[in-house]
DNA sequence: CGTGTAGTTGATGCTCCTCAATTTTTGTGG
DNA sequence: CCACAAAAATTGAGGAGCATCAACTACACG
């Protein structure tokens, strides 16, 4: 909900951090002293439940914000997937520059409105969907947001995938392979986790992504 | 994410206006002119989908806001499941006093947070859980906002809680027939629908929305 | 008293989870 | 570079949960 034109408007100087696959950043319960945003590779956020189970709440690629909810306490965590970049600014600083700043002030409550609206948005995008439409949906976004040349290299993994949607990493699995038995994508680099896709049919795709249309999963 | 708070704050004159059930505030398309605080009686926001089915956004009960989303036109519709009062003020009236004035600013910005933050605490809520957890918060949800004295009177159809839920209506119904059958819950009034609930045993369906316990359908 | 709407109940099938076995990829130390 | 162990991903069989279709009941309204 906050990014770097906020960040760049309140001109306040910003720390810049770096992690590695499996740091983290923030943990539950640690003191909410900063504000965050992505400038390299890629994090997530979630939430331990019960049973040993998680639940990702977001994938944070460059551009992204984070670390802004209400209160103290950090409610959620967030761990890197890659190597990582991202400047952070504290808290207090800001909403104090926002105080004597009406301009600040407004870009926030943009932000912040904008934020409650993609939230619920995406809420409702994924209610009672397949998991053919929300998977495709995925691989249409995640092509938007860090394709390069056509490939698409996930940072995350099976598992990471089916947290975000509450499925299981076996239907993940299966849905990306059928997808693949259907010509719309094709693993690249066998020796790289299948982590790297190619979208070879995208017209396809997007009618999965929409349309309820179905197919069966025993086909060659 | 509006709230009377604010519209108090802004000291901007609001006009009130009264529905009946099945009337409609805005319908998709619309312009979106005013920002509306609930004052009496129910409401409900919701989306067309394409198979003429429906999305349930949210119910709306006294002190919520609605029609605050970003835009010129509208993209949901909100219409009365009861005699309904709400009153409403200009958007841009509103936008243009918080931009002179630092402190509504900065309430519109903490409203649209909490907003942000609600919405995502909401969908994560609800992500992977099962429908008598579901209906079990919704009950408990319910009748923190609506009872008196120990009776819930649902100004919803089953089809409306089947919509919100992305269910179909039939499992609705189940699922509180089960409640009531393992006297979680009681239908009052026959004669009136059985929208008329009362809890019985609280302590249990709490358990039920926290914890994925489960019973089975056929029991006496 | 017939008609329409809301709600309940039952039978059947699809979707996706669970458990388990197997294969593929990664990482480590010779 | 290879051998081995650990982690990630795939694949299969069986079952739980919810949708769908359809019949039936209860109440509202003319």
């Amino acid at each position: 909900m906050i990014d770097r034109t906020i960040l760049a408007a309140a001109k306040l100087p910003t720390i810049s951090l770096r992690f590695s696959p499996g740091e983290t950043v923030y943990e539950r319960g640690a003191q909410a002293q900063f504000v965050y945003v992505v400038v390299e590779g890629a994090l997530c956020r979630f939430k331990m439940l019960p049973a040993g189970r998680r639940r990702i709440l977001q994938f944070l690629f460059p551009g992204d914000g984070f670390g802004f909810e209400k209160g103290k306490q950090r409610d959620d965590t967030v761990t890197a997937l890659t190597e990582a970049k991202v400047i952070c600014l504290g808290k207090n600083t800001l909403l104090e520059a926002a105080k004597s700043d009406v301009r600040l002030s407004n870009l926030l409550f943009t932000a912040a409105a904008r934020a409650a609206a993609v939230a619920t948005e995406q809420s409702n995008a994924l209610r009672g969907r397949k998991v053919t439409e929300q998977l495709a949906l995925f691989l249409l976004e995640m092509d938007a947001r860090l394709s390069k040349s056509g490939e698409i290299d996930l940072p995350m993994r099976r598992q990471h995938i089916a947290d975000y949607f509450g499925l299981s990493m076996e239907t993940v699995s299966r849905t990306f392979t059928a997808f693949q038995k259907a010509r719309i994508i094709d693993f690249l680099d066998k020796p790289k986790l299948q982590r790297r896709i190619v979208i070879r049919d995208k017209r396809r795709l997007e009618r999965f992504a929409s349309d309820a249309a179905d197919f069966s999963w025993g086909k060659s």
